[in-house]
DNA sequence: TGCGCCTGTGTGACATTGTCACTGCACTTT
DNA sequence: AAAGTGCAGTGACAATGTCACACAGGCGCA
């Protein structure tokens, strides 16, 4: 077991909970693996040790949208809720990076919920940024201009405009709920005001001031 | 106290915890009244024993969109999540109609959650209720038609078809987190194939068999 | 080197949904 | 009766999504 994982373990279950800790195990998954899917029942609850799972809704036509990402120390609210009320995942979580994880039984679980304060913290406060993150994400697509969102996520990627953005459009388009044909045309429109650069799969951010004023809309 | 609090106060707080009980009031709300706004900080847990409290974000041009309701025996999410990670409440609720509610000061709720098997499920199972209807919020203001959800709407306050719809447009709208005018000429193209019938503030729905199929779309 | 093949991007035409600026109607208040 | 108010209808237009392509560059392979 990795020593990031050893941490989070003794944070969560501190003294007097060491027999918690051993019968919980870790695991490492490689990119672009499959973590649940929509449907499937759930059985443990994860906590991304190190790496990033980016939680997805699917349309019939192709289309996606990204709910939240679970990122370092974080654990995966939509596992948590099916643990307790016994129901399906709702949406689908892939890894975007090399990610390893610490799976936590459903027994464990339970005992570790009332047995420890810091692991019920732990717990909670991750449902609320969760929680947070989903209405944000409500507000955004619902009134929020593709635009706008757009130059928000192209900052947020270039690192505050920093470095090139590596993405392809459709990419971008799966990450906003979007379609690609609306991001094309937008980036051509930033394009020719000089704010970007385009290449295959690459965006250079060339006015980062231009996009941060645009992305504070309607704030 | 009303009996049906003190039947809710003793399934979660069962024998051997009479003093949680005690430290819980209970507070009764008009229909309207506004329970938190967005940028609260919250200092209660809010269990509705009995009524509805509607949910929703609020857009800067006045548009906005129901996240989900709170009914009896239920808990509002945003309350529990607030609690704990210490962050101001995304969204506002206000009554549907004549309320009551359990208010659980923060302190007893982190006892509770420490002591009480039976509480900690029910917090869980609502956060996890309300978790899925975020993301089923998500994927139909993404990927879902308004024809089809406005049908889904209908057939829902309708009871299935066998009561008028007493709403207005606006407020159909403001449920689906669309506009009013876009609603008014759903309702006219349904009205000319007769499944439903207009009047100020209320929609007979005559053809609950074509608005279902309709509203089965995309499943 | 030249030939397909695949992925990513560009684009025009059109459909759907949202916005804006009105109009008119029914009911209430004065 | 006149004015006010909330609700609904409507046309013109803007923004976004859909569809059906065309095109370009890189890559493997004959």
């Amino acid at each position: 077991m990795s020593t990031a994982a050893k941490a989070i373990l003794e944070r969560l279950f501190p003294a007097g909970l060491e027999d918690l800790r051993t019968r919980v195990e870790e695991v490492h998954l490689a990119a672009g693996q499959m973590v649940f899917r929509r449907g499937d029942p759930c059985r443990n609850y994860l906590l991304v040790v190190q790496g990033s799972v980016r939680v997805k809704v699917l349309a019939a036509n192709g289309r996606e949208i990204t709910l939240y990402r679970v990122r370092d120390s974080q654990s995966c609210v939509i596992t948590t809720s099916c643990l307790i009320s016994v129901e399906a995942y709702p949406a689908e979580g892939v890894t975007e990076v090399e990610t390893s994880a610490l799976v936590v039984p459903q027994p464990v679980f339970d005992e570790a919920l009332g047995s420890s304060a810091e692991f019920r913290r732990f717990v909670f406060a991750n449902q609320g940024q969760r929680l947070g993150d989903l209405i944000q994400r409500v507000e955004d697509v619902v009134f929020g201009r593709i635009d706008v969102r757009l130059a928000r996520l192209l900052m947020t990627l270039s690192e505050q405009g920093t470095q090139p953005v590596a993405a392809t459009h459709q990419q971008l388009a799966s990450e906003l709920g979007s379609a690609r044909e609306v991001i094309s045309r937008q980036l051509k429109q930033f394009s020719g005001r000089g704010w970007v650069g385009l290449g295959r799969g690459v965006i250079d951010v060339k006015a980062p001031a231009a996009l941060d004023e645009l992305a504070r809309q309607s704030d």
